[in-house]
DNA sequence: GCCGGAAGAATGTGATCACAAATACCCGGC
DNA sequence: GCCGGGTATTTGTGATCACATTCTTCCGGC
């Protein structure tokens, strides 16, 4: 008998997708796969601060072996979402007033510039500028009714997907990468907050920032980020202090 | 003799140091102390954009297994300082207009801010004041000498020494993380230029940062700040586009 | 002399095992 | 009922192997 061959229980490589239909670029990769669904799952608040997470619980869940998991873990924890304990315990990364500080200081100045880089991104083209502002309304829509019935699953999810619908407009790889990790530290807590206080009204700065962008105002559109940044810190900092 | 067993030739464990005098705290954990080594050089201007590198390699040269390579490269991949080709090779990350466009409005939001913030928090305190003064004049003094004899490597360590001995006193661990980022993609840059161009004069601006802090002077200290950032910028962005 | 392609080496990724440390669990004593 | 301590389990980390691809190199045909 051969002694190696050890390859073969693997824990089922086609599961995750196999990148739907393009099977021509680059081959699967599991550990980035898992990075993404947990970090989507991290900015749109669906865990909750302190809770534990270990590598092989996240591999079972994902149904994938340790290495990716323990690969997007590594990844998460380099970008401040997850936190190890002094024990080397990890967990969804908890909140200090410290942090609410810098988080809102960070916030305030990158994300209203990467706002205002997709709207001068398309000056020009009037047709990619109705197509993000039809796509914002359309989420501020449904925003409209997670409100009304006080769901605040999907309110977390859809404001971050508005933010980032706009942000990633500006194709601004960098700017949008930092702003990520600064999501990634503050999405739980909204839910959290939301959780206790109930679902907020802060339509109001969307609806200022749909408008800032179909009059092409740049600085309306920024205060618009700005101040709905401050108002989601301040619900935070508020319940963390 | 028993069939498992198999550590035993294991790349020397205590070879990158046992963490000084500390043992008393966490393990040493190699991946994290080649993760270290590996930023600093880049930061530092060591290692030329498009250099290849690879998890072997890397680990060969730390004389490390391939484990706590990769974990280093994954971590400064997801940090931009690494790219990764759409084969899959690794490489440091080179430099587009659109980067150099991008690292510079996020780095003069940043670190003029995080300047600030050093200035602040040693309002009260004249004795970490003054140290932090110190120190960052004894770097000027060294820095003055690699430029007078035209020394690249030492200027360009030097130089992100100097400005991270500000940052770090700013105690924000957010934004220090945020802004080493930036650093890691334009590390590499900097020396490049430098070798071409050779070493710039942009001492003032050290100068006047020095002199800020001293008076206190908080916009002074964030125009010195921002100068520095734009006018290497401005020589990066010379040289690329 | 030059080109094309095949053979060989090198590479990133995933899987699995070993191990020390830390946590969780349980059981007996009071 | 509650606590303490010892055992069993879980955990992060490192090491090593397998494998499909990609890169390199070199050689034979023209």
């Amino acid at each position: 008998m051969p002694p190696n061959k050890k390859k073969s229980p693997s824990p089922l490589r086609g599961k995750l997708g196999n990148r739907g239909k393009s099977a021509v670029r680059r081959a699967p990769v599991i550990h980035e796969e898992v990075y993404a669904r947990l970090r989507r799952a991290i900015i749109d608040g669906q865990l909750e601060p302190g809770r534990a997470l270990s590598v092989r619980s996240l591999a079972a869940q994902f149904s994938v072996s340790a290495m990716p998991a323990r690969e997007a873990i590594r990844r998460l924890v380099a970008l401040g979402a997850l936190e190890m304990t002094a024990t080397r315990r990890i967990m969804i990364a908890r909140m200090t007033p410290a942090k609410v500080d810098e988080l809102t200081e960070a916030r305030t100045l990158l994300e209203p510039r990467l706002a205002v880089r997709a709207l001068k991104r398309t000056q020009g083209r009037a047709r990619a500028r109705k197509t993000l502002i039809s796509r914002m309304t359309a989420i501020d829509k449904r925003l409209d009714s997670a409100i009304a019935s006080g769901d605040v699953g999907s309110y977390s999810k859809l404001n971050s997907e508005f933010h980032f619908t706009l942000y990633e407009a500006a194709d601004a790889p960098i700017l949008l990468n930092a702003v990520e990790s600064l999501w990634l530290q503050t999405g739980p807590f909204m839910r959290t907050v939301m959780s206790n206080l109930g679902v907020p009204d802060f339509v109001d700065m969307h609806n200022d920032a749909i408008a800032a962008l179909k009059s092409g105002d740049a600085e309306e559109l920024e205060n618009a980020v700005r101040l709905d940044i401050i108002e989601g810190m301040q619900l935070i900092g508020g319940a963390v202090e």
